[in-house]
RNA sequence: GCUCUUGUAGUUCAAUGGAUAGAACUGCGGACUUCUAAGCCGUUAAUCUAGGUUCGAUUCCUAGCGAGAGCACCA
């Protein structure tokens, strides 16, 4: 399909030049996909775009031009050429063979070697709805680097250092439980220090109620502060002790999320280790930096149109800015990428955009190829309360809610109890990222746990679904004799297959704009039109038609290739 | 207050400056002795307001109104 719009492109520019108009290049006209297939499979607005420049008639000139390429096209890739209009319409030659790209090609990351770091959760605090938002945008973003040919490396990047260990570690003096024994199982391990986070503050905020300069808020203050330095210099050993386990006991939480989510990442980053470098980065680059209230180390960012923050803070501490500088050249330094992409929350935007101009200053080789990937926040409708915490449901609560709903549902299949429970986590999964993924995630998602994540609709289930209804007829016709069939197919079948044919140029839509959500609109309307074709076309009948079998066939590959792309497994049953 | 983002059916979302603004959910109404009904078919319903640029604006610009986020030692 690519290469078919390729030709047209340059045909069009043909026709221009046979009109002696040199002055109209590819840029100023598209040849895109109909969003109306009863209007053929490509269009081109050429005659409208041109108009202006070649003053004409835009009606006269894409008669003109249909009249031009309808001798001059390759009839073997072009059926029919139509004038409706100011735009040129094609029908496509659809053949019985068709092949679903391996990669598509991207001048942008074919051969390159690009870096995507996203999820990025806190050691000791929750893995919360940002955290799952990010990993799953990041997820998609890198294979659709990896479907554009790009080598990919994934990268989290973890806050194991920073006041909010600082407040986790003082707070569990106020839990009535005690410090978790080795048996007690991970999940409640992990549990144990998102309550102390939670207990923390709740205690610090109750002492800064009754005024900021009581005493004992104060004191609060002060001892907090006391624990944020032992976690950085390790003087004091039964501090150690705690910090090492609640630590190590995050990151084991953290690898179960991933494996549940599909996430592989290839090299982790810590702020116990990019703070140090990046403080060091500051102060020798200390000319591109002032001083500010208290001698803390600043960006004047106003000088750029920016905030002016703090990198360096009074006692000497790197601030979250001064660990991102450390990143950028560890991160760099442990694969040599051409290009890097972040991918966190906008409400970070300004913050990071100053840090950005730093690193460029500081770090100018490395500054240059990173780019900042901002998504919208997730918010819930009914804001509904988790019964447990008290809070807004968690990242890893949502998934693991989603996972029962879903088991619910196949509660009267006959499978094995360990084959529901693979395949309604795959389930739970598909319906949070299509959720996340078929629309813009650079603007605020709207999450309905009643609504959003209902397993049938725009959903990833939805997809899977038909997925799984194509495997089970292909697994009978198995023990058919297929004939090729003769005769014209059905509207639904020619449909169909005329929308297999757009995949390609789905793709490369996505790559270019780093939209998965064109793929994700993309699946769903297949999988309508594949639904449709289902409950019109018996396929297994006296003759099984080979050309039907060989439709489900490629509906099969591209749901399987698209859901890949969206970081979505397929399922066998549902 | 300043800066950034954002405003499309009742709800949640689509739509490189172009064709009749597409879906889904909800509501209402259908079809089935059929390969998985998490499915299929029909139906009601929308571009915040006012200007501007353009042959053409949901899309770009300006102003207003509404919503969200950020604004120095958290990340």
């Amino acid at each position: 399909m690519i290469s078919v719009s390729t030709h047209i492109q340059n045909a069009c520019l043909d026709f221009a030049t046979s009109l002696g108009r040199t002055d109209i290049d590819s840029s100023m006209f598209v040849v895109d996909v109909t969003k109306d297939m009863s209007k053929g499979d490509l269009y081109t607005n050429f005659a409208l775009a041109a108009a202006g420049k070649m003053e004409k008639n835009p009606m006269s000139i894409a008669v003109d031009l249909g009249v031009y390429l309808d001798t001059h096209l390759d009839k073997t890739l072009v059926e029919k050429v139509e004038v409706v209009g100011g735009y040129v319409n094609f029908w496509i030659v659809v053949s019985d063979s068709l092949e679903i790209p391996e990669k598509i090609s991207h001048p942008s990351f074919a051969g390159k070697k690009v870096a995507y770091e996203y999820t990025d959760p806190n050691p000791m605090k929750e893995f919360h709805i940002g955290h799952l938002m990010a990993n799953t945008i990041g997820e998609s973003m890198s294979r659709l680097g990896e479907l554009a040919g790009a080598e990919v490396k994934r990268y989290s990047y973890q806050g194991d250092v920073g006041r909010h260990i600082a407040v986790t570690l003082w707070g569990v003096r106020f839990l009535d439980a005690n410090w978790p024994e080795e048996s007690v199982s991970i999940t409640d391990k992990v549990k144990f220090l998102g309550s102390a986070y939670v207990a923390g503050n709740a205690k610090l905020a109750e002492l800064k109620s009754t005024g900021e300069e009581n005493e004992e808020y104060l004191k609060a203050v002060k001892e907090i502060e006391v624990m944020n330095q032992k976690v950085y210099d390790r003087t004091d050993e039964e501090v150690n002790v705690m910090y090492d386990q609640g630590r190590e006991w995050s990151l084991e939480k953290f690898e179960e999320l991933y494996d549940i989510l599909g996430t592989k990442f290839d090299y982790y980053f810590f702020e116990s280790i990019t703070g140090p470098i990046g403080r060091d980065l500051v102060l020798q680059n200390i000319k591109h930096f002032a001083r500010g209230e208290n001698n803390a180390v600043i960006f004047e960012g106003e000088k750029f149109d920016m905030h002016t923050r703090v990198f360096i803070n009074s006692k000497g501490l790197p601030t979250y800015e001064a660990k991102e500088i450390g990143l950028a050249k560890v991160k760099y330094d442990v694969w040599a990428y051409d290009k890097s992409f972040v991918i966190t929350a906008n409400e970070q935007k300004q913050a990071l955009d100053v840090t950005l101009t730093a690193i460029k200053l500081v770090l100018p080789e490395i500054g240059n190829k990173n780019e900042y990937i901002f998504n919208g926040m997730m918010k819930f409708a009914n804001m509904k309360m988790s019964s447990r915490t008290g809070k807004i449901i968690a990242g890893d609560e949502l998934v693991y809610s989603m996972m029962d709903a879903s088991l619910e549902k196949m509660k009267d299949r006959e499978m094995s109890e360990g084959e529901k429970k693979t395949i309604a986590r795959d389930v739970a999964v598909a319906a949070i990222k299509f959720t996340i993924l078929k629309q813009n995630f650079r603007k605020d998602i709207i999450f309905d746990q009643e609504k959003s994540l209902a397993l049938e609709g725009d959903s990833g289930p939805y997809i899977q679904y038909t997925a799984v209804r194509i495997q089970s007829v292909l697994k009978k016709v198995k023990d058919e004799t297929t004939t090729i069939g003769t005769g014209e197919l059905s509207k639904e079948a020619l449909l169909l297959k005329r929308t297999l044919y757009r995949f390609e140029h789905v793709c490369l839509a996505a790559i270019d704009e780093s939209a998965p959500q064109h793929i994700a609109q993309y699946l769903i309307d297949l999988a309508s039109k594949f639904n449709g074709f289902y409950t019109n076309n018996k396929i297994i009948t006296e003759s099984v038609d080979s050309r039907l079998v060989g439709l489900c066939e490629h509906t099969l590959k591209v749901l399987e290739k698209g859901l890949w792309t969206l970081g979505i497994r397929t399922v066998e049953k549902m």
